[in-house]
Formats: structure tokens, sequence, C-alpha cells
DNA sequence: CAGAATAGATTACACGTGTAATCTTAAAAA
DNA sequence: TTTTTAAGATTACACGTGTAATCTATTCTG
């Protein structure tokens, strides 16, 4: 089951572990450790308190194997990255979407795939809101 | 002048001092104090503070006007949100826009005037693109 | 079984941030 | 001109965060 009022800000550091860990759960420490290390030089240690800090705020739990604890989440991706957004969004462009995607678009960062993205889901909403 | 290359992060409260003196500057501090206090319950030390932070940070500079300063930004709204823009995107959305926009359409938080100005980017960008 | 390895718990510590209070000095008021 | 006010500078201080090292207890290894 999910969390849906976990207790705290996660951090960035606390974000890229939790990050690994929605990419497959349940993990250990060390699945974590390992995962994070094809990206982050992040000592072992310097892991585990980030998962200690991420339990203790009500983002992620365990449950014992013999010595090692088997991490997951408690809160979905999906839910906090949407949360995130609309705050985002809400604080850097006056909650509006477009004028991000605009930043985007002129800076020549959209590609062809992001279009049709977009295309399609306008393309869904009308379909919603007519 | 823009700066374009300040010197570090800007925080959050910083963020919203800022935020007003784009609105209108130059600027006193006691104009930014008043523009805040419509939003912001804050201690006019406290603004201050945040104001000399960003002046170290070489976010905001300022001329002397007798007793007061005039703040005025070293960087442009525009340059900064679509950087941090692009910067959030790639943490919590691989780099990809449509995603986060998607987000945003599932949860109803799109608005008919969010979804003209989207076809009116797309449209734009196509003709940019053929 | 004794020692080594290792998992998690606890402790550490500097730096940034939120949130001001106090200090210093110059200008305005009386 | 003396006093008061108010601008900015300096100082304060607790809490979160990044980044581990050390402590403790359990499980392998020989």
């Amino acid at each position: 089951m999910i969390n849906d009022n976990p207790k705290a800000d996660i951090s960035n550091a606390e974000f890229e572990v939790l990050d690994v860990l929605w990419d497959e759960y349940p993990a250990t420490s060390s699945d974590i450790v390992e995962r994070l290390n094809q990206k982050k030089p992040w000592h072992d240690k310097t892991v585990k308190t980030l998962l200690s800090r991420l339990v203790k705020k009500g983002v992620v739990d365990f449950d014992k194997a013999q010595r090692q604890y088997l991490y997951r989440p408690l809160i979905a991706r999906e839910d906090y990255t949407k949360k995130e957004a609309t705050s985002f969004v809400s604080r850097l462009f006056k909650g509006k979407v477009a004028p991000l995607v605009a930043g985007f678009a002129n800076q020549n960062s959209l590609s062809q795939q992001d279009v049709d993205e977009l295309k399609a889901l306008i393309k869904q909403w009308e379909q919603n809101n007519d």
C-alpha cells in the first residue's frame, strides 16, 4: 500500500536514492548502492544514511530478511512527480504549463517525439472535454 | 546588462524576493518588502537579508540613491525559469516535457487556455521544423 | 569456537537556509 | 544642533542536507 501523506520533503540526494528504488523493488541497500554507482560515485555509508532518512520520513519502508533489509517505496513515483510538477509550475509559471513548454520550444529542446506526444495528449483532452 | 553566470543557487525564499523584483525594477528594499507583504508576512529584516544574499551571489545588484539602494536583477526571469525548468524536467522526467504535461492532463489541471496555447506552440514548432 | 566481515544504528560536522535581532552610521526632525 | 529614525551591515542561531566515520551486533569462515 502507498503512503499518501509522507512526513516531509525529500531532498535532492534522497530523491536519487528513491529514484533507483522505484526502478525495481524490493531491493537491499547493496542493490541500491550498486545501481546508484552507475551514475553517482556515492559512498555506501552515504547511501545508507539517505535510506534511513527516507525511512524516518515515511517515504520508504522495509521488511527484514535475515540480516539485510528489503526496502520498498511508500509513495508512487507518479504521485510524487505529479505533485512536484504542480508545485514547480505554480512557483515558476503561475501554475500554467504552456509557458514552461514554450521555454523548451524556443530553446530547441522539443523533439519530434515530444511534439507527437503532446498532440496525442491534446487530442485525448479534447475528447474528454467537449 | 545581464549576468549570464550567477555564482550560486537561489534558495526558495531568495526566489520570492527576486520574483517581485522582476515584476518592477529598480526598486528599493521598502518597495520590495511592501510588494512581498501582499503575499508573505515576512519581516523587513528578513527581506533585507535575502536581498544581501542575492547581491552576494551575483544575482542582484544595486545603485546607491542617497541613503537607499535601488536594486535590480542581474539575470532575466526568462533565462532563470528556462534553466530551472530544463533541470527540473531532466531530473524528474528524464528530460522529456510531454510526461510532465501528461501529469497535468490526467489530473484535470489543463484549462482550455493551456490547450490553446500548447496548440499554438506546436503549430509554430512545426512551421520551424519542416 | 574465534576472528573477520558486514548490516544497520549512531554520531559527526560543515555549510546553506529561514528567520530575524543588534550594530553602525547617516539623514531627517525638532 | 541635538535627537530620533531608519538604511544597510553584521551577527545569531536552529534545522536540514551532503557526506561520511565509528559503533554494535550478527553472521560467515576457517
